[in-house]
DNA sequence: AGTGTCGTTCGGAAATTACCAAACGTCCGA
DNA sequence: TCGGACGTTTGGTAATTTCCGAACGACACT
């Protein structure tokens, strides 16, 4: 039998691999807490139950939300007869690999413009060597390559993808 | 004609992009500044010519292009009648793919893994609202999925996974 | 062994970030 | 139009992170 202490030990795990991932994206501890405390609720959690839930002040769990909302990993939905907000976590696999997907393209083409940009200035330029301007090339022909294929990933689920790449294995 | 002074300007798109591309994997700036510098030179670099070219002190260029090795984007070479070390980037596009999905199926797994934990838990939990349950098994089974699509993207390089993908979708 | 050159590690300072409490704006019902 | 319940924004503070200089250890050459 598991007494109320023991069921944070179980938020433990949830809530360190989530902190684990978010700290991969570059987000704070808070959103991971939060994620991990939206994921194991029973119902849809409103602020005020975030912020008794995880211990962060109302400011906190505010605008760290809205970063969990903006990465596509809660929603806010609507309780009948109440005002409040109500989060819940986003658990649709195809969501989550689309949100994944997008966040990560929008990191490649922003250094793709970066590259082209370096890339048109070194041709400007006289003095530079021809060994350096092929190098940065070839990193834009991958980040290219690399924003193509997340591209076509993005055109399939996640079963089509296994299937075709397992398929083609042979 | 380009002088000193435009050819720094030329370095900046180069360094912001990398610094970008290197706090979207929670490094430092540092990181991606030094590999910026790495990318532009026009031969490899010493600890001292990065330390001139990038104003960080030594110990500092020296603790961040440990993790610029770590991750795979940059080399150290032995030059002939030099004991120092010198750096060079890694370019080599499936080199660079190699280390990018290295690193994000360590994440995955070791998010996996807490997530297999806190399945158990819960199973062991009485008081667990069936409802939550199926929301951690519907996660895992996304991160697994994940796991095993990140896997077999590994298996083939990346021209034939284009080529796969876009005779896939037809 | 002694000396000089490298690279790493360590402790403290500076800068950045995360967090909170309070003030603010907004929406709804009275 | 007022009052109350919510959520967001804003300064200030605490904690973390980054960075530097100094000390240290390793290696080669004498």
């Amino acid at each position: 039998m598991m007494d109320r202490d023991e069921s944070h030990i179980v938020k433990r795990y949830m809530v360190d691999a989530c902190v684990k991932g978010a700290s991969s994206c570059g987000c704070c501890d808070a959103v991971g807490v939060l994620r991990g405390t939206l994921f194991l609720a029973d119902e849809p959690l409103s602020m005020d139950q975030l912020v008794e839930d995880t211990g962060y002040s109302k400011s906190t769990v505010s605008s760290n939300m809205s970063t969990l909302e903006r990465l596509g990993m809660a929603k806010r939905v609507i309780i009948q007869g109440d005002k409040r907000y109500h989060y819940i976590p986003v658990t649709d696999p195809d969501s989550l690999k689309k949100d994944m997907i997008i966040n990560k393209r929008e990191e490649m083409q922003s250094i793709m413009v970066a590259l082209e940009k370096t890339e048109n200035d070194l041709r400007a330029c006289e003095n530079v060597s021809p060994a350096t301007l092929e190098r940065v090339e070839r990193v834009r022909r991958f980040y290219r390559q690399m924003d193509r294929l997340i591209d076509l990933i993005s055109r399939y689920n996640t079963e089509e993808l296994i299937e075709l790449l397992e398929r083609g294995k042979g």
